[in-house]
DNA sequence: CATGAATGAGGCTTCATTCAT
DNA sequence: AATGAATGAAGCCTCATTCAT
C-alpha cells in the first residue's frame, strides 16, 4: 500500500530491497529541488531562473523552496558553493593530472544536463558574492595548493593558466558548442591536445618557455 | 552636457565637427543608449539590466528605448551581435596572431569598463538565441575562416582550442580575477606563456602533438 | 468525542491536583495556545500574528491550532471575547469604583505583558466583528448595567465618559507612553487625578455640571 | 497657491470652472492615493490594508503607489506622520481650549470617513516607529508646549491627562461607538461634560483636587 | 522628439490551511 | 494526540511596455 518508491528508478536494479526504505518524502523533495535548481541556475543564471520554475520542474509548490531552503538566494548558495569539483585533483599524481582534466571535460556535453558550478556562477552575475566565493575556492585549490606541487618558476601563473585552459575548453565544448570541439568525432584529437597542453604547463621545463619566448618566437626548443 | 561614460567615440571622424554640435541629438541619444546597454548587458547580464537603468545612464526617459529599438530584446540583439571583436584577426598575419591575442587580453581588466561580448552572452543566458548567435559568429570566424589559414591536420580543433585558451584566460583574469593572472606583476610572464601556447597551436608541427602525446609524455617537440 | 466547547476555565477545582501531572497534555496545550494567542493578538494585532507564531510560542505544531480551534479566526474570537475584564466592576460599591479603576490602570505597564482586550480589538481592526463584539460588551457592562447604578441625569453618558477617561489614560500610559503618565514618579499624582475625575462623574451632583458649566466655569461643586 | 484639497468633491458645486484646470493628472492621483491610504490605514490598520486595496479605491493600478511613494511603508509614514492635528491648539487661548477640543471631537463620527492619525497609529501596531513618532509628537505638543502654559503644579500630568480624556472619548464615540456617546441626541450633554472635564484640568485650582481627593486616599500631598 | 502617466504580468515570499501519517 | 509535508492564495514590489500629451 505504501510503497511510493519506484518513482523514476531511472537506472537499473534500483536497490531491490536494501533501500533505506522510508526515505522521508521530504528528503526526496529537497534533493529534487536542489537538482532542478542546479540545472536551471547553471543553464539560465540566477536572474533567469524563477523559484516557480524550479518547483515546477519537481512538480511541487514554490512555497516548498522556502520551507526547505529559506530563500531563493539561500538555495542558490547551496547549489553553487558546494562545488568541490576540483577537490579530488589534490590527490591526483602530477603525471595523471592531464588525464584527470581530460576526463573531467570529456564527459562534458552533459553540461546541458548539469552545468558546471563555475558556469553557474559566471552566468549569475547579479550574485556578486558568488563570484567572490568562486575566486576564493579556485585560488585556494589551484593558486595555492596545486601550484605548490609544481616545480620550476612561475608555478602560480602556470597553475592558473592551466585552469583557464580547461575552463575555456569546457565552455567552448559544453556551452557555446562550437562544432569542432563539441562534435564527438574529434573526441580523441581534442583529448590529445588538451593533455599536451596541460602537460606543458605542468612539466618543470615549461618555465623555460618564458625564458626563450621572446618576441614572436614560438616555443619549439630549437 | 554630462557625458555619463567616457563614451570614447573611438571610431574617429564621427561628426566632422562642422555639425551644429547640439543638433543631431536623436542620433546621439541612440548611440548613447547602445553604449549604455552594451555596458550594462555585459556587466550585469540581460536579466540584471532594466530598461530604466539604461535610459537612466543616458539621462533620458525609458520610453525612448522603445521608440528607437522597439523592445529591450531588440536592443539587446543590436548590441550583442555586432561584436566584430574578432574580425580584425582575419587580417593579422599568422606569426602575429600570438601577439594580437596577447594584446587583446593584456588590456583586459578593462573588462570592468567594457566587457567581452562573450561574457555578455554568458551572463545573459536566459536569451537562448544569443548563445546561438555567438556560436555562429565564432564558428564562422574561427572554425571556418581562421582554421582555413592553419596548416597541418586538425586545423579546426586547433583553432577552437586556441580560442578556448584565450577565452579561459580572459575569464580567469578579468572576471574571476584569480590572483596570479589578475596581478599586474605577472603581466610579462603571463603574456609569454600565452604567446607560447598560441604559437604551439598555430604552428603546423602542433599536429604532431597528437601523434606523440601518449600517456604522460610531455609536449616538447625536441 | 472531543467537544472543544466546554470552556470551564477560570473557575476553581480544575484538576484536583491528583492528576498525573504530565498527563492531560491536550488540555494544557489548548490553554497554552490560548494564552499565547491572547498575548500576541493583543500585542501585535490579528494581522500581525501568525498561527505559526502562536504555535511556536507553545512549542507545538501549527496544525494543532486547527485541531483545537478550527481556524485562526475562531481562536481570535475565543480569546478576544471572553475578556470579562470589567465584570468584577459590577460587584464594586460605587464609592470604591474610583479605587477599582485606579488600581486597574495603575498596574498598567503590564500592558507589555498582557494587553488590554480593548487594545487587542483596536489593533485587530481588520476584524470588523471584533469591534462590534467589543461595543456590545461595553454597552452591556457600562451603558446598561453600570449606568443603572448611577443617580442623577445623563447616567449613560456619564458612564461612558468614565470608561472613555479610563481607556484614554490607559492608552497614554501603557501604549503611547507619554512621559508624565508613564513615569513611575508621577504615579501618586496621576492616581489622585484619575480618582478625582472618576468621582466627579459618578457623584450625582455631576449632573449639575451640565447646568453650570458654561463658558469658563470650572467644575468644583464643593 | 492652489490647494490640492478639493479632492473628494463630496458636496456640491465642485468649483464650476475656476478649478485650477489642468491639474496634472499625477497630482490628482497622488492626492487620491493619500486620501484612500489615510482612510484605510486608519480604519483597518497597516497590516489590514493592502496596496491593492488603496489603489483599487482610487481606480488605478497598484504600481502607482510605488511610482509615487516608493513603498507601502513610505506611504504609511506620509499619511500617518503629518498629523499636525494638534498644532493649532498652541494658538488657542487657554479659556477656549475646552471649546476647541470639544469641537474637535464633536465632529467626530466622521471618524468612519477619516480616522484620526492617532487612531491610525494605534491600529498599526506592526509599525513600531510610528508609535514612537506619535509619542514624540504628543510629548512635544502637550507635555512640553501646552503644559508650559498651565499654571499650578503637576502641569505635565494634567496636560497628558487632558489628552487622554479627549483621546478616550474620541475612541468611544468614533471607533467603538458606544450608544450614549455616539448618538447625536446626547451631543449637547456630552459636550458640556467634556468641556467641564477639560476646564477642571486646565484651571490652576485643579491642582487642589489632589489635596482634597482623599476618597480612598492614598498619597495625599500631606 | 520626448516625457510622464499608467498598466499588467510576473517575481519573491509569507501565511492560513489541509492531508497523510 | 500530534506532526510535518504540501498547497494555493495573496502580499509587496519591479519591470517591460503602451498611451496621451
Amino acid at each position: 500500500m505504501n510503497e511510493p518508491k519506484n518513482d523514476r528508478t531511472c537506472g537499473a536494479a534500483a536497490t531491490p530491497d536494501c533501500t533505506p526504505a522510508r526515505k522521508r518524502s521530504a528528503e526526496r523533495t529537497r534533493t529534487a529541488l536542489m537538482s532542478a535548481a542546479a540545472f536551471r541556475f547553471g543553464r539560465y543564471g540566477y536572474d533567469g531562473t524563477s523559484v516557480r520554475d524550479i518547483a515546477g520542474d519537481v512538480g511541487v509548490d514554490a512555497a516548498l523552496v522556502y520551507r526547505y531552503f529559506g530563500s531563493k538566494e539561500a538555495l542558490f548558495e547551496r547549489v553553487s558553493s558546494n562545488s568541490k569539483v576540483f577537490e579530488p585533483l589534490l590527490d591526483v599524481p602530477l603525471d595523471c593530472v592531464a588525464d584527470w582534466f581530460s576526463a573531467l571535460i570529456a564527459g562534458e556535453p552533459k553540461d546541458v544536463d548539469f552545468p558546471h558550478p563555475v558556469l553557474t556562477v559566471l552566468r549569475s552575475s547579479s550574485r556578486d558574492e558568488a563570484i567572490g566565493r568562486l575566486r576564493e575556492e579556485m585560488t585556494d585549490m589551484f593558486t595555492r595548493q596545486f601550484a605548490a606541487r609544481l616545480e620550476g618558476p612561475h608555478a602560480e601563473v602556470r597553475a592558473e593558466l592551466l585552469v583557464a585552459w580547461v575552463l575555456g575548453t569546457s565552455l567552448m565544448r559544453g556551452t557555446i558548442q562550437t562544432p569542432a570541439l563539441a562534435s564527438a568525432e574529434n573526441q580523441d584529437v581534442f583529448e590529445q591536445f588538451l593533455r599536451a597542453g596541460v602537460d606543458v604547463l605542468i612539466s618543470p621545463e615549461a618555465a623555460d618557455l618564458s625564458r626563450e619566448a621572446d618576441r614572436g618566437g614560438s616555443a619549439e626548443t630549437a
